[in-house]
RNA sequence: GGAGGAGUUCCCGAGUUGGCCAAAGGGGACGGACUGUAAAUCCGUUAGCUCAGCUUUCACUGGUUCGAAUCCAGUCUCCUCCA
């Protein structure tokens, strides 16, 4: 197998816990925030400032990359990592959430998805067979399982319907997947926010033996609550011994309610995403930096912040490049940001270590300006 | 000096068979959203007030009319061409 996981410690506090997941392109210290990469690039930032910030791991997109380049360039350029110059480890989603976030352009049949091109309106097909040959052509370290994201709220009986699909294709996923030694491939636990349902899913795919499992259909739109309530409820039915993974979560509290009930990997659009729309994330809470107020505000974005953009410019400097629509702007907001979460995520694991998860939780969530504890 | 054209809300700029115009559309400004990326995107506000109504706006002054940014007269300013 060419993913191998190592728990190294569990939290003598809660669900929490350290581990070490071992990929063919090196080391992943978890818990791990994985920056989304998309179409082959973490939007703005070079792979050498990506490990700057300290990314052990990021996403791409089956669906984006079979559409442009097209997978076949890819696997003639030598692959993902070669292509775009990251040697690190590389997780490829696999087109599930487009199954989600392009609704009105796709069909499902039992035998795949149908979509249309939000490029051209040209017709495509994806089947679990499909996303799982071009995961392969991508030569991705860890493959996902084409799945079904289902939005909130949704009724229990198509969730169900749903799941149950998943589920089957989950299986023709691990079937048709070959190279084992080069590939990991995580089964995706879906139910949306009915527990039955969620242990249905999880309990079929742990059966089947992935190298890892996510959960995923959550952190669509319902409440924080809700969303911790499903967590906590599912995780324990995966394996200890194989990584989890929460898809699409990457605000500071979810990443700390998701760690704290057992999760080992995340990944997220939003420091990237709300970094180019001008927004950071800090030690005290969110800051849009176009702010008028922020005019003649001389102090970096966050001070308590050791990267590049804090150590080097201000507020009002990145504020007027906004205005202005400099391109220097976004990209010091996104070395921010990345560096801001792939930092809490060091200090979480250090807190794991030093058995004072809650201490350093009620710490953060006191300074960012977090109502719940 | 002569001929023609133009002056609109922060800016540009629609609107001139008079009412449906506090006035389209951009821009700017201001505020907000963003969570396995159709996103350097999207949404909202942008005369004032004691705000389902009222009061002051479309260069200025006056006039016509039930009613004027729109019609008439004069004044001022700017632009183009001719001398």
């Amino acid at each position: 197998m060419s993913i191998r996981f190592e728990l190294l410690k569990e939290s003598k506090e809660c669900m929490a816990r350290l581990g070490k997941l071992e990929t063919p392109h090196g080391i992943i210290e978890t818990p791990i925030f994985m920056p989304v990469g998309t179409r082959a690039t973490v939007k703005a930032m070079t792979p050498d400032e990506l490990k700057y910030l300290g990314a052990q791991i990021i996403l791409s997109n089956t669906y984006h990359l079979y559409l442009r380049p097209g997978h076949k360039l890819i696997e003639k350029a030598g692959g993902l990592h070669k292509f775009m110059n990251w040697d690190r480890p590389i997780l490829t989603d696999s087109g599930g959430f487009q199954v989600f976030s392009l609704t009105d352009l796709r069909r499902i049949h039992e035998e795949g998805v149908e979509f249309r091109s939000h490029i051209d309106g040209s017709k495509h097909f994806i089947s679990p067979e499909i996303s799982i040959d071009i995961q392969n052509s991508l030569g991705s370290d860890i493959m996902m399982c084409f799945d079904e994201c289902v939005a909130y709220p949704s009724e229990y009986e198509y969730t169900k319907e749903s799941m149950e699909r998943t589920t089957r294709w989950a299986k023709r996923c691990k079937d048709h997947h070959h190279n084992w030694d080069s590939q990991g491939l995580f089964g995706i636990v879906q139910g949306g926010v009915f527990k039955d349902l969620r242990k249905e899913s999880a309990q079929s795919l742990v059966d089947m033996d992935f190298s890892g499992y996510a959960v995923g259909g959550l952190s669509v739109g319902e409440p924080m609550d809700i969303m911790c309530d499903i967590l906590e409820y599912t995780t324990p039915f995966l394996p200890k011994d194989k990584p989890r993974y929460l898809m699409g979560v990457g605000s500071p509290d979810f990443l700390f309610e998701a760690v704290e009930r057992g999760i080992d990997m995340a990944d997220c659009v939003l420091p990237t995403r709300i970094a180019r729309n001008g927004t950071a994330m800090t030690s005290k809470g969110r800051i849009i930096i176009k702010n008028a107020k922020y005019a003649d505000d001389f102090t970096p974005l966050d001070p308590e912040c050791d990267c590049y953009t804090c150590k080097n410019y201000s507020r009002a400097y990145i504020r007027h490049l906004f205005n202005v629509n400099e391109i220097l702007g976004l990209r010091l907001t996104t070395i921010h940001n990345l560096y801001f979460l792939l930092n809490l995520m060091k200090d979480i694991r250090q807190s794991i270590k030093d058995d004072n998860f809650y201490e350093f939780k009620k710490f953060f969530y006191k300074n960012y300006g977090y109502t719940k504890e």
